[in-house]
DNA sequence: ATAGATGCAAATATTTTGCCGCCTG
DNA sequence: CAGGCGGCAAAATATTTGCATCTAT
């Protein structure tokens, strides 16, 4: 078998969890898996439902949240909620892992950078937290934007 | 003048910023940010309104969300969105900090622990990104939940 | 006195749910 | 072929807005 990317395995990946948990590999949910997988992407339920709608014209949003939600409750997809913005969804890895995220053009991207292990300990030690997970992200600008506010 | 707390500052803090904002220091306003300073809490506009009623039961959610809007504007405020639960509110201090929030009885505390210089270092470099600010939060069980989770 | 605030109700926006016909396994 | 699924529409939530009235300054 030749090289298969990064997206490609998280996309099996995905869709064997689905399989295995007895749902079914309909062909709107294996277009939303791919869509979530190939891509730096952490599109919103909207964003997903428009880029559907070439492929399946009649595709309902109840269904993209639907799926949403099987995959988030099968860990493999994270929900990002905002104050100011839809909730946008990450599946490209059940690492926990922190985003960066550009205040203007609303991009988030992922990286592989870990936090540091001595704050955990920190943190259960000054609280008495029994810590089980984290959401951690940076706001900022990113490269193209800070390029285009020059103009 | 005699000791205050820190709570207590942190409330005058916010009305002379009100006040010199040119706004008006209505009795709901300044009940409202009492409720966000005096107390380790990060409630809900519904929560806020819950605890408004019985000193001013005429008050209406509209106004205790106009009142959040005016304050995070001034940027005495954090709103803290999430996609299973309702925003929260953070008034206690405009010092970037890290948030432990209790999967179980959502409990949100703050703490004063800050994330490693190094780490928002290492972001810039791999990312491109100009960093403005972040958000960190770590999820897990309070002490309380705990001991209740025992039963 | 008057600009700005409150409170009510209606409007919006997002997400969830119920139901029925259809398709996957 | 049976139970799960997709699509539609209605419902449920959370938040915002318009407007008449009231009030802090």
């Amino acid at each position: 078998m030749t090289h298969r990317s990064a997206d490609e395995r998280r996309y099996t990946t995905i869709v064997e969890r689905l399989k295995d948990a007895d749902h079914r590999l309909t062909p709107q949910r294996l277009a939303i898996i791919e869509l979530l997988t190939h891509a730096d992407y952490h599109p919103s339920a909207q964003q997903l439902h428009q880029q559907l709608l070439p492929r399946f014209p009649s595709t309902s949003l109840a269904t993209v949240y639907k799926t949403l939600h099987i995959l988030t409750d099968l860990g493999e997809v994270l929900e990002l909620g905002f104050s100011d913005d839809d909730t946008r969804y990450d599946a490209r890895t059940t690492v926990p892992h922190i985003h960066l995220i550009c205040v203007q053009c609303r991009r988030i991207i992922d990286t592989d950078i870990q936090p540091d292990p001595h704050l955990i300990e920190q943190l259960k030690q000054h609280s008495g937290y029994r810590i089980l997970g984290h959401r951690i992200e940076f706001y900022g600008l990113c490269p193209d934007c800070q390029d285009n506010s020059g103009t």
